[in-house]
DNA sequence: TTGTACGCGTTATCAA
DNA sequence: TTGATAACGCGTACAA
């Protein structure tokens, strides 16, 4: 049994197809009585529009891609999720295009190919509309700049690009980094440790930012990767904070220093979320971001592009932090 | 400036649409002169051919869709990511689309809509097939029975439900499950407890041949997922297993014991991934599904259905766990 | 090697 | 209240 067409249940009905068209989509100028006879038809048929069809003819297809590199870190999926709620309360359905391209600049040329045909597919109409979250390892202005150019509509989330004049919804990550550093020192650390050395606008935000704070309370702060050759360890105190974006690059960092950790109180400040235990640290502060809010702005603000209605609000809207956590051990040490 | 179609590159180089379709496709059959001249002017035109279009006129849309309540195990994340590539590879684009809808059971009438939208416009020729993550705490028969009613292509992954007949790519949870528990035995645990609630067949395996193994061992065991009220502690030894589906499981519950626990030998036994220290374990035992296998067997049994193939495999397909990973503290106790 | 003509399943604009 | 017809943009037999 091939696929029902409007075509197949006006012949039953005896109806020309576009009364049977009009039937489906509730048009109130058609009799009641036929419409019922349709409607039953089609119900007995199992008929199922053809979105193809309907997409093509109306020249849209409300849908909306969120375009990323990945889904490890929280952030990013609870954006994705809230962000299809969202879309769908405005009649749009939301799907996620993972090019996997941002293993730390060690770029396959497999996933770039990938993601650039994702881009190709965007702007040939299988989606409104894209919410991007540019790769955070590398610069994606040679990705994206064609995309731009056709005023393809799209929206930057959580990172984005200085070079391009796209609308986006971040962090106001200022505030929170100053703050995160802030509550490490009152948390009683003497001495920090920063990780932001990603390439890209948030993460330097985010350093110059808490190093900013730190040295507002006289405690000396160094930001790196890893541990540099002639690092002199008398630098750290007994209280070390170290802060970073990530569980990951902060839990790393640690496990690989450990030997140079061992012993002292350590304090950890991440954003978004930390799972499992505090250990080693004697505790960790959490700046968590509003993915909600970001993933709702993001969407609205990309329907008015697509829809053409003037937002008049500023290129990079910024969110508060949604609130700081602290987490300490809840097992007393043997 | 509107989009450019196939029609505007015709009229300009004086020659019918059917000959620019032809040269944008590298047919054979075009003189070498016109497709030039043809690719030239497109290029500068910025043509891109509109997918709506060629996928109605194709009645295909080499589109695959993963749909799954959400992301935050990563093993779904794994899934994803794989099955995209492996997709890629065959020239198929695959898209998540997240319905969450599965959070422990309380169903937000507002997700359940979601849902079903979604299996909906499957339905309706936006996608070839589909890979199905289904609820893991509520069964979805009612939902899916339409689909598979429809000979709508689909695989189940990871989790399954049984009385659909349809085809099933999953880990091989009955050895996983006994080598994790023998391992927690071997490691020294008298005695253990299960974490596996869930109303799925996967947590319903997975606890029988946990105890099978514990059993074997002299290792008392019992599966719960709270204590009950009149809980008797002396079950537990001085050395005691934790063995669940998922870190937050197990973590959540040992934080909610803590009082019981505290004291005691603890050793953690957990599917995919354990984020952070072990504490307050004293090892944390993972068997890691092999969620690259897992994802290219899907891909490819369901692009099997979609393009007519048939496949010779049984309807449940079984991978066996990739390795089993043994986690200690990085850090000697103060 | 190129052009003609029709189909894909819908929607929309007329006219009846 | 309904029917005829033309889009929507592309693919493809078939004819030239």
């Amino acid at each position: 049994m091939a696929k029902i067409t409007l075509h197949d249940i006006a012949k039953i009905c005896g109806v020309d197809i576009s009364t049977v068209s009009r039937a489906m989509r509730a048009d109130p100028r058609v009799k009641a009585a036929t419409r019922k006879r349709i409607k039953e038809t089609a119900d007995r048929l199992n008929y199922r529009p053809n979105l193809l069809a309907r997409n093509l003819a109306g020249g849209k297809s409300r849908t909306l891609w969120v375009i990323m590199p990945s889904l490890d870190a929280s952030t990013d999926y609870r954006i994705v999720r809230h962000a299809s709620h969202h879309a769908n309360e405005q009649d749009y359905s939301l799907f996620a295009a993972l090019h996997d391209c941002d293993n730390f600049g060690q770029l396959e040329g497999h996933s770039e190919a990938h993601y650039e045909q994702m881009l190709e597919q965007a702007a040939q109409g299988l989606t409104d509309g894209a919410i991007i979250l540019p790769r955070r390892h590398v610069n994606d202005v040679y990705m994206l700049d064609e995309l731009t150019r056709q005023n393809f509509p799209m929206v930057f989330v959580d990172n984005f690009i200085e070079e391009l004049p796209v609308p986006v919804v971040t962090t106001e990550n200022r505030k929170a980094a100053q703050e995160l550093a802030q509550r490490c020192a009152d948390a009683g650390a003497t001495s920090a440790i920063c990780l932001f050395r990603e390439p890209n606008p948030v993460a330097r935000t985010r350093k110059d930012f808490a190093q900013q704070a730190f040295q507002k309370n006289n405690i000396p702060s160094i930001n790196l990767m890893e541990i540099p050759a002639h690092w002199n360890p008398d630098h750290l105190t007994d209280t070390v904070a170290i802060v970073g974006s990530s569980q990951f690059y902060v839990h790393h960092f640690a496990v690989q220093q450990a030997e140079l950790l061992q012993g002292r109180r350590l304090i950890f400040g991440v954003f978004d979320e930390w799972t499992g235990e505090p250990s080693p640290a004697e505790k960790v502060i959490i700046a968590i971001q509003d993915c909600e809010a970001i993933a709702d702005r993001a969407v609205e603000r990309l329907i008015d592009i697509i829809e053409d209605r003037p937002s008049g609000k500023p290129r990079i809207e910024m969110v508060p932090i949604k609130e700081f956590k602290c987490l300490s051990s809840s097992f007393v040490p043997t």
